[in-house]
DNA sequence: TGTGTCGATGATATCGGTCCCAAAAGGAGA
DNA sequence: TCTCCTTTTGGGACCGATATCATCGACACA
């Protein structure tokens, strides 16, 4: 049979019954409510809930049937406070009304979840200045570990993050200096892919189309696909004329119509186009339609992120595909077991999840 | 002058300086080491930081230094148990890969963050099981608010909601029965206000796209439009035979492009089509193309969300339209006034952010 | 019967903040 | 000068969990 010890006194609720006069508490039940209707102490009813094994199973039904009776949910708060634990992973975005980051969110929380840990996301709206502020409120959280899309780009921002003293993955950028961890790809070498892909072609008179880099509300990564793409078009001995830069970030189908429009009256001869993201690429091929122009028989475009409406449009995109789900989940696990082993044994890691061509009929060669 | 009494002696800090062994604490500076540091109380940090007008200009100087030079950043875990206040939001939806849904979260976002409030995200994959787990683990953090797509659906989900004894709004739908404040529109109106567009234009063999109502994974929602939809159909006494459920939720372009075939073969001689969602829409409208059929001269199509992508394609898509981000906006506006007030001065809000048709070239009457 | 080991459970300190009230200083008014 | 009030600051309990170590039995073995 179990022990038949007297639980603990528990001073707090000593002399008579009911006495509420002055608590701070809340009114919803705690482990020491369910401790004492189960007979129990506070530490039993805590194994109960995070090690099962630890407690005799007829000691355990009380416990449970105590639980299910006060409808008791532990307070995180109060036990990331006691174990240094908070479970949270932070995860901060330029925006989460992009397919793509929504993809890595997504399969970052597809992992965790597994391993009880919660995401906390922030988003910057592509602005250098929020950023600061959303990583203070976010450090406040005490996050196990950090996620961010490529570095922080304020001196004060890099400095926070150190004295965090937690892991921090770089995602959807494989930065050359990453802080610590980093998963992605090269947004670099994605222009530069783009660029021999049109090349190789037989085009001689390439454009480009992105945002522009003026302000704080800058799309890095964007800009790098828009760096690479311009340095291999000089590499090979062609003109960068025809590269246009347009509009704020984010970017979307009305950006590349209006930014075909420019490049269309900056150089109506222009061959071959490649758009930053995959929204601008679409709204690029539309504005050619208007203006009776043939994709890809006068016009070849493509773009960047294989969103799901490049596959559904006439003719179907072109464009460089990532697998931005597969990315969150491989960030997941790279934190997971990072966090689940001692910090001296945490090596960097740099993953690339690489990137491929996916050739549909918007480019068509000369 | 400031006054000179002794700070507070802090047992834990008496005898020998540096003596670290046996603490648990994570090494990070506490407001203990903010106070010692700026020779005040640990109180008179907490001012500081949280309402700064009641400390002395000289003193909250040298506190302010004293938590730049550490690199102070306050535990809101400690915080929040000490307070009772998380300043936690939790949303819980379907899933953030779907524009209309990442919108109600980023206009959420952009009113808390001014009241420092922070958005606990948690998604179901529009998976009813689910729904309870994630529910379970958000109130688990203490959220002041939670916020739903339309009520849960399972027994214990509503019971754990009753429990937690906090303000809960409905989004994204409103239902005949809120089980506390509601922000929305009715979808079943959307189905109703489709229909009779369509019925309106002349036609009468008229068809709808929707996903499959088996199983637990299921869009609710979606549904509600598609039995508004019908119901209008049969009340204005034309025939039901052309409404197609097909594929589980979330639907997208290939989604409407299948259920769109299957329509066609079921009744090639359909006139007009509703599809639940504009992503939807965009895939039919894809497919009758590839089948040589014209939109609008042979068929004429409609969708639900004014989805970017929709006003982009060749026709531009009729749709109905709803501010998603301005729901968003207006539900946090709603929560932080009933958050800010006490309890007793709380009533039942229920605001109908209304929806409007938006006439493109996709629909053309008989 | 004595003793060592192991499994189950309890007692207490602690995590890092804030609440509540008390104390000290400074100024106004009698 | 004394009292009273306001402003500023501090002391200690407390929020609701968990870490850590102690304790109690039961059992094996000598």
């Amino acid at each position: 049979m179990t022990s038949q010890r007297t639980p603990e006194p528990d001073a707090r609720d000593a002399g008579h019954a009911g006495e509420e006069r002055g608590r701070r508490g809340s009114g919803r039940p705690t482990i020491r409510d369910v401790s004492r209707l189960a007979g129990v102490s506070r530490m039993t009813v805590s194994r109960v809930i995070s090690d099962p094994d630890l407690v005799l199973p007829a000691t355990r039904a009380k416990v449970n049937k105590a639980i299910a009776d006060l409808g008791y949910v532990p307070d995180r708060a109060a036990g990331s406070l006691a174990s240094r634990k908070t479970g949270f992973i932070a995860l901060m975005l330029p925006t989460l009304t992009n397919a793509n980051f929504a993809a890595v969110a997504h399969g970052l929380t597809e992992i965790l979840r597994e391993e009880d840990y919660h995401l906390l996301i922030a988003y910057t709206d592509y602005d250098t200045a929020e950023e600061e502020r959303q990583l203070r409120a976010l450090l406040a959280r005490r996050p196990e570990a950090i996620v961010l899309t490529g570095a922080p780009h304020r001196r004060q921002a890099t400095r926070m993050l150190v004295a965090a003293d937690i892991p921090v993955a770089e995602v959807a950028d494989l930065p050359s200096q990453p802080i610590d961890h980093a998963v992605g790809f090269s947004n670099y070498q994605v222009g530069r892919t783009a660029a021999r892909y049109l090349i190789g072609k037989g085009f001689t008179r390439i454009g480009a189309l992105g945002a522009s880099t003026e302000g704080t509300v800058i799309d890095h990564r964007g800009e790098e696909r828009m760096r690479g793409f311009e340095e291999e078009l000089r590499y090979s001995g062609l003109s960068d004329a025809d590269v246009v830069r347009h509009g704020s970030a984010p970017v979307s189908f009305a950006h590349g119509a209006q930014a075909m429009g420019l490049l269309l009256e900056r150089d109506p001869q222009v061959e071959a186009v490649f758009a930053v993201s995959d929204l601008s690429a679409v709204g690029a091929v539309m504005e050619c339609q208007r203006r009776g122009l043939s994709v890809p028989d006068q016009v070849s475009i493509m773009g960047f992120g294989d969103f799901e409406i490049g596959r559904e449009i006439n003719p179907p995109l072109t464009t460089i595909h990532v697998d931005f789900r597969a990315l969150g989940q491989r960030t997941g696990q790279v934190l997971l077991d990072l966090l689940s082993r001692p910090e001296d044994a945490r090596e960097h890691q740099r993953i690339d999840v690489g990137l491929s061509l996916v050739e549909r009929a918007s480019v068509k060669g000369r």
